[in-house]
DNA sequence: GATTTTACCGAAAACGTTTTCGATTATATA
DNA sequence: TATATAATCGAAAACGTTTTCGGTAAAATC
């Protein structure tokens, strides 16, 4: 199937490529008459401007590039969600790409957007990711970025994050309201900013209510998974009889735990008190349903685009842009999986 | 930041921009010297080809357009976490699109991937499509396409489907030889082919085993929801003593029938036996965890995949394309909602 | 009627690449 | 030495669009 292109358009109503590209975008300097007859040929003709060749003359691709540890995840399959509906109504297409938690991934897949030439580039780190350099590379090759929920404070550009610190801090109130009197933390992997936050979250809180931290009850993820959730909780319950709440890093561990429990029998939360974080649907539905965090996925894919495309526009006017970061609220979801 | 092209290598070297283009690509009718000293300056100038040029120059775009009914989806996220692995290492990326349901989007998404000149476009139909002639107008564009999952036996082209005939008929087959009497069904929208399929199965199998059909007891979702599987086990529970299994058209809906009867302390599967479909990772971790039919995902994205690559290698040769139709495999996974 | 203004149009360059085809030089063959 | 062959290169066209800039003709002004 041949396309038509604006030579045809030209040809058969005998003017120049020129006028009839202007006559479509509708510049002052052509006829009305000519305007007419140009957009009604095209109507017929079916005209559909070439955006290979749209792209390489005004440089832009209209196009975003997408990186998330990965997609099969309640929250970040949100996120993605809510980036990709706003981008097409703005006229933005969308590519993603997936980390699998790899450094080594995540810079390939920058320089494939880079080479691609999207006009920006919006991304959550992988939590194994330590070297920036990738990230740098792409400032400096002037492409707008916009990093949300996993970022680094190291990096010079807009974010979108919730504060884990005082979400974390209160989870932990929570159970502690909730009557728990030795709280555990299954905490995230060591270097994502988030699980660091989260846990100096949980640490002020006890702190703040007189409660003692102890080390040897906070529980280190690698894969944040329900299996870790699970066996977590079986260490917990054979070695550290008193605990009699625990805040997870995530509902996928938090329910790990719960299916523990419930396999051996302990009440919850008459025994023993749980709490999440992110609110996946999951946590609604499991019994006894799970107490969380809300952690808008929506919300932040929605902000994080916005930035973006704003940050886009001044690029393309070469305007200065000041980098924002954006701190969305979270609150406590109370269910039954602990009291009040 | 300024980007080099191949006219900047030319300059510097005093050779041919055709030259250098052809050292990159290894032409055998550049000398050794020249290709050496081509690479080695390419190489320390970062040349990276504009991707631009390249696609206006050779008619391709290196990117597939994938749309489907909605990401946040267990099944559908993980068809899309296959999709994109797998392309990428074939070196192709993803432009993903959701329809939400709605056939008015598709249309507007296939014109934008069509007009994007994407390689080719991968599918799974919305439950409310139901005029088919903006595919057809992929396929008169020459543009390669393959449906999966929610597919149309009216469209010609390649398909990657699983048998949901025989697989609904295995899920009640399940029921049956776990001792259940009287087997409700809910079902799909009317509409979809592979819920119209389910069906079918359910019928035949309760036919084979001499089990009345009572169209009393079957119940049409629209949304295919959690509320959807609660709200129908509450009219079963009232209006259909007698009903002691039910075949859930998705774990999803499955899952809302399960927290029902919980809710009001009937014991499954003692007294009411529940099997689902898709196998979500929810269904094996709520309790009693969920029999389900298994659906892969993964392997259904991937042959959908590999499907339309193999035809988009064949329609750049300008080579005959032979559609093909592939069939998953799928099983029962008896877990503790059922007997067996 | 002469001049200025306005309205409308098109030539041409540019974006950066790929590829064909002819030209030139060096080497091999007769 | 003359000719055929091989090796190496580059000119140029092409992909389809956007936009600048200058030109012509018509309308408005004096």
């Amino acid at each position: 199937m041949k396309e038509v292109t604006l030579k045809e358009i030209a040809l058969e109503l005998g003017i120049s490529i020129a006028t009839v590209s202007k006559a479509l975008k509708n510049y002052s300097d052509v006829s009305p008459k000519t305007k007419a007859a140009v957009l009604k040929l095209a109507e017929k003709l079916n005209y559909k401007p070439n955006s290979f060749a749209v792209n390489l003359r005004t440089k832009e691709s209209k196009t975003i590039g997408l990186i998330i540890p990965e997609i099969v995840h309640h929250f970040f399959s949100n996120i993605v969600n809510a980036i990709i509906e706003k981008a097409e109504k703005k006229g933005y297409l969308v590519i993603i790409l997936q980390s699998n938690e790899s450094e080594e991934l995540e810079k390939k897949q920058i320089d494939l957007l880079i080479s691609k030439r999207v006009d920006g580039i919006l991304m959550s780190l992988s939590n194994n990711t330590k070297n920036l350099d990738h990230l740098r590379k792409v400032i400096e090759h002037d492409i707008p970025l916009v990093l949300f929920d996993k970022i680094s404070k190291l990096l010079d550009c807009s974010k979108v994050v919730i504060d884990d610190r005082s979400a974390g801090y209160d989870a932990t109130e929570h159970l502690i309201k909730s009557g728990c009197k030795k709280i555990a933390h299954i905490r995230g992997p060591l270097n994502p900013q988030n699980s660091i936050d989260r846990f100096l979250g949980y640490k002020k809180a006890l702190e703040d209510y007189n409660m003692k931290f102890d080390n040897s009850v906070v529980f280190t993820c690698e894969k944040v998974s329900f299996e870790e959730g699970y066996n977590f909780a079986k260490k917990i319950y054979t070695e550290h009889k008193d605990v009699d709440g625990i805040f997870a890093i995530t509902d996928l561990v938090g329910i790990g735990v719960v299916a523990y429990f419930n396999e051996v029998g302990i009440k919850i939360p008459e025994q023993i008190a749980i709490i999440g974080f992110s609110n996946w649907f999951m946590a609604s539905v499991i019994s006894p349903s799970l107490s969380t965090i809300d952690q808008p996925g929506f919300e932040m894919g929605k902000s994080a685009l916005k930035l973006l495309l704003k940050e886009i526009k001044a690029h393309k006017k070469g305007k200065e842009f000041k980098f924002k970061t954006i701190v969305l609220p979270t609150h406590v979801i109370k269910r039954n999986s602990t009291f009040n």
